[in-house]
DNA sequence: TTGAGGTGCAACCATAGCATTGCACTATAG
DNA sequence: CTATAGTGCAATGCTATGGTTGCACCTCAA
């Protein structure tokens, strides 16, 4: 029974997730290749692993990792999810963005 | 002596000033071309001027909105920097990612 | 010059976030 | 079975954040 943990993570959380240096630090460790755990990135970190544990589990509902026991360890990798998200947003946003930069330059240079 | 706000805005304050629903809809708004006062956008909103000033305030020192003087209003309008260094942080990102989905595909679907 | 619309500042409150520490629990290795 | 490495939980502290209200100040129009 999968605890529906993280089941549609809002773009809120990704940013949120994301808008910690701590985390990003950690989720572009995981994106090294190797599955690490909450230990194994405490090691020749500042903060403890306490810290490092609850920012796994906010990058995994973020949807930005998941977790997968490895018999008595915890390790964690990327995610796709929340990246998708951030996609999502960044597409229709830019879009408007570009739309609204054509209107600037039609208005021409005046302020 | 500009104070040097916003001098160069980390990555770290765009995510954390669209981690908020209400600002992300404060700075939708300022893509629909028009340039916006803080009262103006609180009319129709559910909170209160001052809360959106705050929300300007934040979207600007992210560099995802610049600030003018127009008479006795003051109105916002997006800027490039925030988007910019959203985006640059997701290139980067995303090319670790595919390179981690290869990597993940020249293993096959082992576990 | 007065009035109204708009901005700016400050105090304040409640909650969420980051991090800590200490300890209990679980599971693997000898 | 025991020692150990690792995880999990809970209490705690501090600071940041999002929101409020109240009031002072500026500025344009009559």
């Amino acid at each position: 029974m999968t605890p529906v943990r993280s089941a549609t993570p809002d773009v809120s959380d990704v940013f949120a997730a994301l808008a910690d240096a701590n985390r990003r630090a950690i989720y572009e460790s995981l994106l090294g290749g190797t599955a690490l755990s909450a230990t194994v990135l405490a090691r020749g970190s500042a903060i403890s692993r306490q810290a490092i544990v609850k920012h796994l589990q906010v990058l995994e509902t973020a949807g930005l990792a998941v977790s997968q026991r490895r018999g008595r360890e915890v390790v964690y990798v990327p995610a796709a999810t929340g990246i998708t998200n951030l996609n999502a947003w960044l597409a229709t946003t830019s879009s408007r963005w570009e739309r609204r930069v054509a209107k600037l330059a039609a208005m021409g240079t005046r302020g």
